[in-house]
DNA sequence: GTATTATAGATATTAAGAGTCTTTAATATC
DNA sequence: GATATTAAAGACTCTTAATATCTATAATAC
């Protein structure tokens, strides 16, 4: 009962591509290096966040991937959803509506939802940015 | 990424067995029945909520399970916790700790689980018990 | 002793996650 | 236009966890 690892991939490449240079794209092979990971596997990952326009992808050469326009709207819950799909976390196999036992879990959990849809991930890049200058 | 049918049936037993008069064991057969599962497996689902002090058995003619007497204060996270194991639902394999985007995973995720903790089954069960006198 | 019931072990089935390989299509550069 | 580069898509494999089932064993009531 957990995340898939391709939710905690797009995450982080998200945030990875929010500290690129305004307009510049960066090829999946680089970004798999990244995370150690290969290159076809993320970019399934990837096909999916740009399917639900979180990214923008251009083929060829000098070619990659970029964060779209609405860059400081991305929440963790968008990127959630884009790999994920709005599965609930919880569904009730034995009462098909009104379950007092489901409706307890489904509010938890929609909850929770909302605290990650107010979560940006925008935020994250910039804590990172701010720690690299610290370092450097 | 849900919980598993396992958790359902347990919460379900949970406040089945609540409802039950005091003292009284109730059978994995008729427990099993009711859910539409096959009792070997179900008893497996109990086998863990007995472990974690939730519930009592006894074995041989006339026993069964019944609620433990703990009755009063167990809660949703406290069977999901018998039949999930301690795990987390997000887990960065890329950064080994200090991760900011599993911080803000996990604290979305201790916000649910503590939600979960404060709602009791027994209130699920009273819930019950009047809708039934309702419909009576 | 006999019937009943929980428990444990071994095993089977299914579904989803994770990942690879290959082919195709699009784009830039020369 | 030819070539190199890169994303996308399809087919496929591997592994793991969930979901069971069946059988044997142990405990208890009568």
């Amino acid at each position: 009962m957990r995340y898939s690892n391709a939710t905690n991939y797009a995450l982080h490449t998200v945030v990875h591509l929010m500290l690129q240079p305004d307009g510049s794209s960066v090829g999946v092979q680089e970004l798999a290096e990244m995370q150690q990971l290969s290159p076809t596997y993320l970019s399934k990952v990837l096909t999916k966040l740009r399917k639900a326009g979180l990214i923008e992808s251009t083929p060829g050469a000098k070619g990659g991937y970029k964060i779209s326009r609405t860059k400081h709207e991305i929440s963790f819950l968008d990127v959630i959803h884009a790999i994920e799909g709005d599965t609930s976390l919880f569904d009730c196999t034995i009462h098909h509506e009104g379950c007092m036992i489901e409706n307890t879990m489904r509010q938890a959990e929609e909850n929770m939802k909302a605290e990650l849809a107010s979560k940006l991930l925008v935020d994250i890049a910039k804590e990172a940015e701010s720690k690299q200058k610290e370092e450097s």
